[in-house]
DNA sequence: CCCCGCATCTTGACACCGATAACTTAACAC
DNA sequence: GTGTTAAGTTATCGGTGTCAAGATGCGGGG
């Protein structure tokens, strides 16, 4: 809609939020200039006003492309999962933190404060597919009694806050001390440790 | 040390210290500017460099403060919980969670980018007293049987990881959409269905 | 064919920001 | 008094987001 496929440059817009990408991926969300950015893709310090409003649209915009990749990852890992409602439910929340591990720049813009601002509602809903489909997995839970009963949203919403702060620690420098390992096979200690389960006959946590 | 109580202004690290947080209460943590700040304290804008020798040494000032007024909080509301090691472990979760709705200036500063580089950790331990106490809760927890055995780093971290998802996810706005009426007690609701027992006798999740 | 329109990109400028250097002032020690 | 030092000032530099106005090029209608 905004930019078929390019009159001057290539695909500037697309040019515009790999280059982003990359320079949040080195040296952080903090750091990243629009004009080297622009400068980096060879046009003017201007030029990336004609395919964003606003440097905050860019960041949006790589946001919800980082949740549509994020969900997709979560589908993925959700259908490859073992056919038991509580692996699912491992599968998907694993797939968060993995995402998050394997990219930073896309989990660091996910949780922009540009995304949190309400011109983002507006375009997207809240938490796109990925919030729902967590919702899916945990009544899926609760209604096969692998998960207490009662009002899905403190268990979901617990869910949620869960991984996102499992991710934002493994993510954040310094976190590789004291995981002992694969912060990867660590996340999924951690998911299994804290998931209640409503059957009393599960083993207490596997020897480590 | 660094000023012991004021020669020309009264106490203009404070003064800064709480000029910032103001601002930070008001327009966020994106929008912090030493110049306003300064100006705001009725000074130069070269000023604060000889109190502060960054921007992110102000941050970090702030945010260590925030770290110390939390574990004083977690402290207070761990010794005002009933004698019961898992109601304990609630008070401390529910105490950040408070914590960051009441101040979520405090709670902006603390989880700073700045806070995560390596002149932070430098300064203070990773997580301050905070952590070393949550530890110990569920040290306990896990030594009165009502909490799972085994290693607990896993648990430590999955309920570090829990309150600070909860209190990042409640903090943004748009966010007391879909919480049925006082957060607090929403968050605390989360708390008791995410945290696993050991116990089977445990009442499955009070009824809403 | 030509020319007009529109999207794109450029230059130039403005206001703001963080940071440093050089200078002035005030408080204290002797 | 003198001298030292902390604390504050002005001036300046490089960098950033953003906008206005002009240049440039591609497409479609005459």
């Amino acid at each position: 809609m905004a930019s078929k496929d390019g009159y001057h440059h290539g695909d500037l817009r697309r040019a515009l939020m790999d280059g982003a990408l990359a320079l949040v991926r080195e040296r952080g969300l903090q750091a990243l200039s629009l004009r080297e950015v622009a400068s980096q893709a060879g046009v003017s310090a201007a030029a990336p006003y004609h395919h964003f409003a606003d440097k905050a649209a860019l960041v949006r915009a790589l946001g919800f492309e980082a949740l549509g990749e994020l969900d997709r990852r979560m589908a993925a890992a959700e259908s490859a999962a073992p056919d038991d409602s509580l692996e699912r439910l491992f599968a998907i929340g694993g797939a968060y933190v993995r995402f998050a591990l394997e990219r930073p720049d896309y989990a660091a813009v996910m949780r922009a404060p540009e995304m949190a601002e309400p011109a983002a509602t507006h375009d997207q809903a809240e938490h796109g597919e990925s919030w729902e489909r967590l919702v899916r997995a945990v009544d899926t839970c609760q209604k096969a009694g692998v998960l207490a009963a009662g009002d899905p949203m403190p268990l979901t919403l617990g869910m949620w806050a869960l991984v996102q702060g499992l991710a934002e620690l493994l993510t954040s420098p310094g976190a590789a001390d004291g995981v002992p390992g694969d912060p990867d096979a660590f996340a999924d200690s951690v998911l299994r440790a804290m998931v209640p389960r409503a059957t009393s006959a599960a083993p207490p946590a596997p020897p480590v």
